[in-house]
DNA sequence: CGGGATCCTTTTAGATACTG
DNA sequence: CAGTATCTAAAAGGATCCCG
């Protein structure tokens, strides 16, 4: 099986073209660490909270909300009087979290030529 | 050769990260469709204009600044008395390129589910 | 513990007009 | 043709307080 991929020409073909969105989310401050973290093993929300220097928690709700909503995050409600909410990878999620690591892979490697492309470029009055 | 791609777990250390900071570029409105048209063959700086409906030529300049900055991108001008400026993919360029359009694959292919899952989500109360 | 509601700041993108 | 300058609008992110 072959997918064809073409490049959407009109705004609304772009602004609803699925490559347009995935990017443009996992381009988010925070998805790509929430999934990377949730690679390894499920975490509460509170962990969460603690795990994320610097990450609010109005924003980490909405962010899951939004990877839940999409299908890549389960969450589960736990028993018991306090409450606890687990937050997971889906299969979904775990499949594309392969795809970013790839992508995280690509950026590591080729990071040294960036910097030096940088480095040219901001030298050059 | 073997890369080890460890979660960062400080604010620095996460803000400076190569996949991070990539994942964040990519993520912009306009750079995936940018470097997309690139794939094909070079274009001027008006034809791009034109191309991308509903870009402006002030986001188009800085869009192309910061790939060129980071060496995905060539700028060349060319002779003449009417100024021609011609954006190309350098190879860095076309190596991530490829990259992205695994990414919109898997987006492509997995649209479907996306959508599903929503649907779900936007159905429960 | 796991949120929602409100308000505020920063970042990103778009409109418009002008230039060599 | 290929931009720059200035200004405005929208989106994303953050701080804080409140609640079951």
């Amino acid at each position: 099986m072959s997918t064809t991929l073409t490049v959407p020409v009109t705004l609304a073909e772009y602004q609803s073209c699925p490559a347009t969105v995935l990017l443009r989310r996992a381009g988010g401050k925070w998805p790509g660490l929430i999934l990377a973290l949730l690679r390894d093993r499920p975490y509460g929300f509170n962990e969460l909270d603690r795990a994320v220097e610097g990450l609010s928690r109005r924003v980490l709700t909405r962010t899951l909300r939004t990877l839940e909503r999409d299908g890549l995050v389960g969450r589960t409600v736990g028993e018991g009087r306090s409450p606890r909410v687990e937050y997971a990878l889906t299969e979904l999620g775990r499949s594309l979290q392969a795809q970013l690591t790839a992508l995280a892979l690509w950026a590591v490697e080729h990071d040294g030529e960036i910097r030096e492309a940088q480095e040219r470029f901001d030298a050059t009055p």
